[in-house]
Parts: structure tokens; sequence; C-alpha cells
DNA sequence: GAAAGTGTTGAAAG
DNA sequence: TCTTTCAACACTTT
């Protein structure tokens, strides 16, 4: 579930407790070696072991911890969370990896559902590839946007829920902003006009940086590192809400599937 | 008790 | 190139 705003969280959290210290090792845990995307225990301890973690960033929707000749890459997925040391009334075999640092700090990696994949990447290339702009630096430009749009003859939403070509909105953050645009989730790309598109491209970053501002959505379970809450999820306009009223029109906002992910819009503030 | 649904992504097929 | 379907998993809701 985490997208953009979650990732962030997650990162803010993390930075303190491990920036400036050494990796100790990473292992798997409850014997769910498919954690490791791009290598074995054995081989990813080899890069890791001994080496001081010099910054940890995100990127999209993945966490990236350096270090001196490599990136550790962690995505969270659907349920993905990384917390410092063991939660009491968590269900210990929910965890699929532990880092642990010289100095006796333990981060876990639990994740229910098991979607949740850990990367080493030497040259962080590998994942420039896979992804488009990052919606809240000064590359995604309106002019980024609209050329975008217009070379593609598919509908908005699945479009914006591609990586590739803006990196991190995920089904929350899309409903919301096309919300926020009066954009219907199906229309074509390339007939958006020039004065939603402008729409468009405040939106992304503005709805983002609220988000971040309060850690994130919590709907269900995600949590930026020990107990605490995204608190994004009271401001939350469209998405979850079928059936109650829209905050802009007083018309019922409804719930259809779109590229088969559950949508959230109002008929008639975002017309086809 | 069985089936459908869930915030992600990638692969495969049409 | 684009869309649809499915699979990876475990838990909650219907």
């Amino acid at each position: 579930m985490p997208e953009l705003p979650e990732v962030q969280s997650v990162v803010n959290y993390l930075r303190p407790i491990i920036i400036n210290q050494t990796i100790a090792s990473v292992i798997h845990l409850n014997d769910y070696t498919k954690v490791f995307e791009t290598h074995s225990t054995e081989q990813l301890n080899k890069q890791l072991a001994g080496q001081k973690i010099t910054n940890v960033w995100r990127r999209g929707k993945y966490i990236i911890i350096d270090v001196a000749y490599g990136h550790l890459c962690i995505h969270l997925r659907m349920t993905g969370q990384l917390q410092e040391g063991l939660g009491k009334e968590d269900n210990p075999k929910h965890y699929t990896a532990l880092m642990g640092l010289v100095n006796g700090c333990e981060v876990y990696f639990k994740d229910y559902r098991k979607f949740g994949r850990i990367y080493f990447f030497e040259d962080i290339k590998i994942l420039e590839n896979k992804l488009g702009c990052e919606p809240l630096s000064l590359s995604f430009t309106y002019q980024y946007l609209k050329e975008g749009l217009q070379i593609s003859t598919g509908i908005i939403k699945p479009k914006l829920l591609d990586q590739k070509f803006i990196a991190g909105l995920g089904n929350i953050y899309v409903d919301e902003v096309l919300w926020k645009s009066r954009i219907h989730p199906k229309k074509k790309c390339n007939q958006i006009s020039a004065i939603k598109t402008k729409r468009l491209h405040r939106s992304i970053p503005e709805i983002l940086e609220k988000s971040i501002k309060y850690n994130g959505t919590t709907i269900i379970n995600f949590s930026p590192g020990n107990k605490t809450k995204g608190r994004f999820s009271k401001h939350l306009k469209v998405f979850g809400k079928q059936g109650s009223s829209c905050y802009q029109c007083e018309s019922t906002i409804k719930k259809i599937f779109v590229s088969q992910r559950g949508t959230h819009y109002c008929p008639k503030c975002q017309k086809l």
C-alpha cells in the first residue's frame, strides 16, 4: 500500500537510526529467501557486512540505503514495513528480513503478504532506468507532463500509475489528484485540456507534500516505523468515500473499476 | 465455510 | 503500444 508519501515517511523515520552506522549483517527470516531479489543472502553479506551507511533516501517508491560501493534498495509493495526492534504484539512469522547494525540496533522488514523485495545495485542506474520523473523535483515540469500526455493514446489513470512516467503515485493518490484536478479517471490522455493539465501539474506535488506532512496515509496497516500511523487518511477527499457526498458539489462519490483497480470519483466534478 | 476484496508490480497473452 | 489477466501472499469482509 505504501506510495510516495508513505515511503518518504519511512525514510524520515529511518535516517536518524541508521545513517553513519555500520552494517553487521543482512539476513532473510522465516526461510523466505525470495525477499532478496538480486542476490543470495550470502552474496548480499559479502557486499554489505562491515559497510557504513552513508545516506538513506527515496526514489519513487523505493527506499535507498547507500553504502560506499552500492545501494541497498527496498520496495515495500503492498504491506511492507520497516521497524527498529521487535513489536511485542507482532506475529513473528510475518518478518521476512533483518538488518543488524554493529551498534546492536536491529531493523526488521515486516511484510505479512510477502510481496516486498530487497535489491542490491552497484549502479543505481539500473533502478533509474525503470523509473520516470520524481513528482517533487524540479524535473517534473508542466512541459514534461503535457508532452507525456499528448503522446499517450490510453486513459489517464493507468498513465499516472505508470512508474516509468511519474515515479511514486499509487492508487490512493491518483484518485485524489484526479478529483482535485477535475479529471475523469477514464479520460483519454491526449484529450485533456491545457487548463486541466495545469491543475494536474499543480495538484500532484500539492497533495503529495501535504500527505508527507501528515506522515502518509494509514488505511489498514501502514506505519512509518514502530506504532505511529499516517494521519493523512483524515484528509482524503475521494478514496474510499464511495456513497458519501463530494466535498466540492454534494453529489455522491462513485466507485468503479479502471484497469482492475478500485477507482473513486465524483461523477459531477469529473466528467468524461 | 467459501469467495471476493486489498494500498504493488511484473510477466504473459490478446 | 496498449489493455487485460494472472500470480506472488495472508488476512478481512461478504
